[in-house]
DNA sequence: ACCTGAACACCGTTCAAGT
DNA sequence: ACCTGAACACCGTTCAAGT
């Protein structure tokens, strides 16, 4: 890659995390590519389609959720429901961010099919430690947790829920993965 | 109203209707107008934000749950999870109507609050039939049970889940509210 | 090899001109 | 009183022309 293309790649990296975060994934393109200070025509150049330069911003934050999940703590049913909270938080960091992973799933070829499968296999580490541990009663599908965890994220941020409120959906969700009749 | 604004009215409805079913609540606007054969400002004139264009739409489908709520048994637990998915399968009927209804929570004064308020009331009776019928072991907060239950509807739709995805995370949540220590 | 920016199609919204 | 449609600003996307 020539030395004005590495350049300008990096540029529009920087303006678009700033885009991001400020409007959110459905941010204009147009913002980042003028932010960024070229054509649009180079924007599409680097990142042919906004997922792909989505999945390059979440890189960094991908490594952020498995390095959480694997120094997180799942001695008591507590910390489980705090890991999920964390995970709702990061989620939220990024506005649209939720509903572009949940939409992973159904494009076979997103750029975000990494991403999304890096947090259900970090979920799943959290969650097999949990259940090795006694505090989570019944092995769980990591992809459903992370289903429901993105569909309370997504409620949050269209709702505009506070923590608390935020913790309570959360506590439903994990006390339903912990069925009655397992403690019976 | 004149004899002229009120067919127009008509008209915009009933091309509204069809394209919200095509393309969703964010649909474009222009297609509705061409569609119903008038000029943007028309649409305008009579319906001065997307919102209050939907909330006129959604006056049948919010009796429909009501009539739906008031109809349901609720002497089993799946009687319950039934009410609920019935709810999600309504919810999808628009693409991005549970999105929208969430989005509702934080608006004060939407157009669409009527209809979510009706939603929530319309759960309440269900969960509060439930819970006498000691079917649902604790009273629980309707106004959150939507929130959870829009949150499932926004991940089914994102991730284009089946029907019986969709159901195992509303048994899930319903298992939630159904929390162990009430069983003991 | 890469960049630029004009060009096109589309959309939401407003408003002066009509009837 | 209501409608029309041009006009404006904005956006995503493409591509011929440049370097």
């Amino acid at each position: 890659m020539r030395a004005d293309a590495l350049k300008n790649r990096a540029r529009i990296l920087e303006a678009a995390r700033v885009e991001v975060e400020l409007g959110g994934t459905e941010c204009s393109l147009d913002n980042v590519a003028k932010r960024a200070g070229v054509g649009p025509g180079t924007l599409y150049r680097h990142f042919p389609t906004r997922e792909d330069l989505i999945s390059e911003l979440l890189l960094t934050w991908v490594s952020d959720v498995e390095a959480d999940a694997d120094a997180t703590a799942t001695d008591r049913w507590d910390d489980v429901l705090d890991w999920l909270m964390r995970l709702v938080e990061r989620a939220r960091l990024y506005r649209g961010l939720a509903s572009t992973m949940a939409a992973t799933e159904s494009d076979e070829d997103s750029p975000l099919r990494a991403a999304h499968a890096a947090v259900v296999e970090a979920n799943g580490r959290v969650f097999d430690r949990a259940f090795h541990a006694g505090v989570v009663v019944a092995p769980v599908d990591s992809g459903e947790v992370i289903r429901l965890v993105t569909g309370v994220a997504m409620s949050a941020e269209q709702a505009k829920l506070d923590p608390a409120q935020v913790r309570s959906m959360l506590s439903i969700v994990l006390h339903g993965l912990t069925p009655p009749h397992a403690h019976s």
